[in-house]
RNA sequence: GGAGAAGUGGCAGAGUGGUUGAAUGCGGCGGUCUUGAAAACCGUUACCCCGCUUGCGGGGUCGAAGGUUCGAAUCCUUCCUUCUCCGCCA
């Protein structure tokens, strides 16, 4: 959440931020009224200085009369005004938390504003930033991952969504030993080689952690909800990640914090229909290693970048080509201030597929979920930098393996950085 | 799931209706002493909001939210968390 004092002081910066992500439409009807925001922040300082003066009223009487009992005096006179100006309190009070729940609501709803290195515009404006590898080249049609598992019979669709529904995938052999080779591979890189502290976080949470990083209360339609407990399934180990430290002030020399946990993901996509939904394109649940960062203001975009070279490791000890798009300020996450996606290339489908989202939330989600840090001498020094980024997700890893390492019979090439967690298979073939 | 106990500052721990943001100890920071360090001694040591503004004044905060009262850390209700015992269970 942006700062009300920033908004107030910067409300010119903060529109162009909005209108840049057509949050805020130029003229009009918008969907982030500013000015009705600003209109209840000059109330709000007006009542809460009228309500300020009436308590230091009560509280002076209050003193008098405590000063009274232990004279032995009679404070029947003074406990009277009292009465009066605490009957007054309480008249102004209900004015107080209406305006503060307004004013609340709002600024929960307001996206952060793009970094000024973010190109201005839509899709269009999206740029891609560098690329790394050559899409492999065959000597015959590559087949896309669907029927490249349906015939290694690695991967049953059709049970997958007799369990649960469409969309939901039921792994088998040695696809389910990929999968578990590829967390491990990943954490494994992150932890040793990255300087990453393993988690393990819980995949339920309550509804104070999807607040703290954004989901809530935009998101909520995109999320599992079990009623019976009020706790909600994680769309990404960020929620869970970032939110270790909510409520809480870091030490300066702690800083910064650098977490990765493999968990299980849960997304409704409702309302996403359509071809792009087929296979392992567009899942409900799936797999995802993620990297999560608390840093010190200064230092958060030269984090970003590292971020970004830690994501990009996996797919180059891999061997899968991608490329590096920055979004625009349009394509930009309610959270994110800046975000690079990692897009894999695979074979089969001839796309590019994001795999990674590397994001630098400044302080919008440290804000919200309050994460302060504190210098060596004990003061106070605002608010950290989180970031996150994929590292990385699995189904789309998993599409550009299958397709970019396929040969001519079907059969698919295990990338040599994973045959130590696959028992050594260098092959996968068909079974029977 | 049942029964009981408890949640106070970085930590430990007092405080059960009235000048309590909160004794005391430890820790932290600054200083005196010392060649340096330790010890000792002195001082200092939370956060948020509002207003004038390098400082001050006012307000709020004792797990959370409500309530009683002129007045709540202290009494009442609900919730959350932790601990002990019992039950159930991968």
């Amino acid at each position: 959440m942006l700062d009300l004092k920033f908004i107030r002081e910067n409300t010119e910066k903060v529109k162009a931020g909005l209108q840049a992500r057509r949050a805020c439409l130029p003229a009009g009807r918008a969907p982030v009224d500013l000015s009705r925001l600003l209109k209840l922040d000059t109330d709000r300082r007006a009542l809460i200085g009228k309500l300020d003066e009436l308590k230091a009223e009560k509280n002076a009487a209050n003193q008098a009369i405590g000063r009274m009992v232990k004279d032995k005096l009679d404070p029947k006179l003074k406990i009277a005004s009292m009465k009066q100006t605490a009957s007054q309190i309480d008249a102004l009070q209900p004015a107080i938390n209406k305006v503060e729940e307004d004013i609340d609501r709002i600024l929960m709803t307001i996206p952060n504003i793009p970094h000024a290195s973010v190109p201005v515009g839509g899709l269009e404006a999206n740029q891609e930033i560098s690329r790394w590898g050559k899409p492999p080249t065959f000597d015959f049609k590559p087949k896309t991952h669907i029927e490249l598992a349906e015939h290694l019979d690695i991967i049953d669709f059709q049970r997958g969504a007799k369990l649960s529904g469409s969309n939901f995938i039921l792994y088998k052999d040695l696809g389910a030993r990929l999968v578990r080779a590829l967390v491990n591979f990943m954490l494994d890189l992150h932890t040793k080689e990255h300087g990453y502290r393993e988690m393990l976080p819980p995949v339920l949470v309550n509804t104070a952690a999807m607040t703290g990083t954004g989901q809530l209360p935009k998101m909520k339609e995109d999320m599992y909800y079990l009623p019976d407990d009020d706790l909600y399934l994680i769309p990404t180990a960020e929620v869970p990640v970032t939110n270790i430290h909510r409520d809480e002030t870091l030490h300066e020399e702690d800083l910064p914090l650098y977490y990765t946990a493999y968990t299980v993901c849960f997304r409704r996509e409702a309302g996403s229909y359509g071809k792009d939904t087929r296979g392992l394109m567009r899942v409900h649940q799936f797999d995802k290693v993620e990297l999560v960062k608390f840093v010190k203001p200064e230092n958060s975009y030269h984090e970003l970048e590292s971020l970004l070279t830690d994501a990009r490791r996996v797919f180059e000890i891999l061997e899968i080509p991608y490329r590096v798009i920055l979004l625009s300020s349009g394509d930009l996450s309610f959270a994110a201030a800046k975000c690079y996606d990692i897009e894999v290339y695979a074979s089969g489908l001839d796309q590019w597929l994001e795999a990674s989202s590397c994001s630098n939330f400044e302080n919008f989600q440290a804000r919200r979920a309050n994460i302060a840090y504190k210098g060596k001498d004990g003061k106070r020094k605002g608010f950290v930098h989180t970031l996150n980024g994929s590292g990385v997700a699995l189904p789309r890893t998993m599409i550009a393996i299958l397709e970019n390492y396929q040969t001519k019979n079907g059969d698919v090439i295990v990338p040599p950085a994973l045959r130590p967690y696959m028992g050594g298979v260098e092959m996968i073939k068909k079974k029977f």
